[in-house]
DNA sequence: CAGTAAACGAGACGGTACGTCTTGTCTTCGG
DNA sequence: CCGAAGACAAGACGTACCGTCTCGTTTACTG
């Protein structure tokens, strides 16, 4: 079978590279506001088609580049799934709170991570960032509930869990101070987090 | 100092419900970008110089007609920590999804609500409009927390309880799912996620 | 009858004086391909939609500009027919030779024409613009008809004299010399002309 | 020294004449600027590298294409001086008045000959087709010389005839109903036309 | 018949201007 | 002083085309 050869030019890697660089820049210094097609393409040295070709809004290519920054968070199964959850959690917050700092003056206290805002917000004016989002969550959400699936097995949780809901208590918790409340969200309070999701409340 | 009465002529009540009714009007069919200070100007027959008077941005008029919107979640403490935990939830379940539907066609099963994040990414815009919001889920989860610590007093609730941490994993779990997954809200969710918190998982 | 009051800002008589001006400058120096609506507005320190408030299109504001230009092209009347016409000839000669200079290096002998061209086949572009121009060269032609009506009523010119066609002869050439064959056009020619028009050919 | 045969692989005849069909029906239908090199080279199932081997530039492409369009406009010779040089009219005014209906739509009465003018602009942007024009006009316009010369040795024309400003006048005028005041342009107008020239006005 | 030179299809690329849109301010007149 | 009307500055957006380039492929002539 052989490989149907390729026509045309084909796209360049340095362009690519030098977009993402550029809007990643830009998006993490100044914000999404602060991050313009225009702009991108002349720091990357890029005509403005070359990004349109790519990626066909501003929404797009700030939705890869920050899916590209957030790209694997892995997990890891030791058996102690108390560990293991609160290591999870700690690196989804992680993440989330590198986002926050975006576009804010350093050693200001950003109550919140508009940044994480606007690309949830891209996922509503654009069908097809909402399909990719949704495809990024279920794949990672599958992977937690795995780790939680081998721990009801061992007998390490009650054999009745909702694992569903178990994950959106714990990863919510995390969106939830980041995004609306503004409160701060790190190693202790990730294990505050799961003692309270594995002891319950009664 | 006496009292230095109002000079000029009085700002115009009506001006005032035409504009919130417009600007809702549009916020509800079109979600936020569908908003257009120029817009709701011509459909509350008003002069945008009238908008800015009253609201600096575009941003803090939309703020104004959700908080609206969303005002009133009542707590209800009927004793029974599990029935009141549910009902609330459902509240704000109802109220995010509300906004879920924002902009959309009818029909259109709406898989995440930009506008809620639009609203949220306005924050980060404004340091105001953050501080406002921060002031208001203040309010509102120290009513939750009323409730939580009543229980826990009569002995409903463990004594260890953290009850900052039970209040994120039930809203966050609301907000995770509307603004990142895209899953859906209702009684029946309202329900599981309450029994997951007071149950614990081990 | 009341003059009923304009309402709203009236627009900037500097900001139309500045955009004429820079467009004037540009046009005739870098030719109808060196006038750029964003350097027009730039150079005239005015927003794009300044300019776009007044003339929709770019074709349109070049050719208000060289409308301008050619403004008043007066006809005299001193009874010598002859006299008259060869004036009238050059003065349309020199408007056409000033647009041959558009957009030429200095020293560079302009063959042709094209801004004249251009701004033709802007014409063929808006049919608002053709309108315009079919009005303006209609109340140009009548006063030099009337010219040649008064010759021919003092007995000066044939009495069966076509004018119509006597004045598409003399224009004509001038038009035919500076747009297809790019041949000079000055005063000399401008004798020879109207020589040959009211001698005939036999 | 032998022919030095030809290396590579020779132009495709098949490319020429699919590219000029393609080009020739689209500036006839939309006019100049709906002629671009990316639709003929579709059209044409060519790639652009292969139009801009032969042509260097759209407007020397649309240049091509109109010169092959009124390729002959033959000179006859009858003897008859005011017959013949009402049809070489009449056939002048054929070739203008087919360019005048491109990019019309059907039933439109196109008041002017945008895609003449647009043409006569590329030759204020390229050298080469000024020149290439130059040329052809002095090709042209010296076959019609010669006809006014035999006649004026036949003594059917002045001894002193200045025949440049003639064929001026005379071609000039048409030109000038087409391009300038869109005024039409038929037999009957090209006989006044002749006789005005021919009889003169005083 | 193998080698090579050029044409060819496909499509990415840099560049540039266009015309549109929206925000928030400013200026005028009138109540 | 408020309001209505609308002009204004600013600046990004996404589109369209041009003419160039870089691939891989095809078609001739040539040694």
């Amino acid at each position: 079978m052989a490989e149907r050869g390729r026509r045309g030019r084909p796209r360049s890697a340095e362009a690519d590279a030098a977009i993402v660089a550029a809007a990643t820049e830009l998006l993490l210094r100044h914000g999404y506001g602060g991050l313009s097609m225009e702009e991108v393409a002349e720091r990357a040295a890029v005509a403005k088609t070359t990004l349109y070709r790519r990626w066909p809004t501003k929404d797009h290519l700030a939705v890869a580049v920050v899916a590209r920054l957030q790209e694997d968070d892995e997990i890891t199964d030791t058996g102690d799934i108390r560990k293991d959850l609160t290591d999870y959690m700690e690196k989804v917050a992680g993440g989330l709170n590198r986002m926050r700092a975006a576009g804010r003056r350093p050693g200001e206290d950003s109550t919140s991570a508009g940044t994480v805002a606007e690309l949830v917000a891209a996922s509503g004016r654009h069908d097809d960032i909402a399909e990719l989002r949704g495809r990024l969550y279920a794949r990672r959400n599958a992977l937690a509930r795995e780790l939680i699936e081998r721990a009801r097995r061992r007998g390490d949780l009650r054999a009745d869990l909702d694992s569903e809901v178990l994950l959106d208590q714990l990863a919510g918790a995390l969106y939830y101070r980041v995004l609306i409340t503004g409160t701060p969200v790190d190693r202790a309070y990730a294990e505050r987090l799961v003692a309270a999701a594995l002891d319950g409340a009664l």
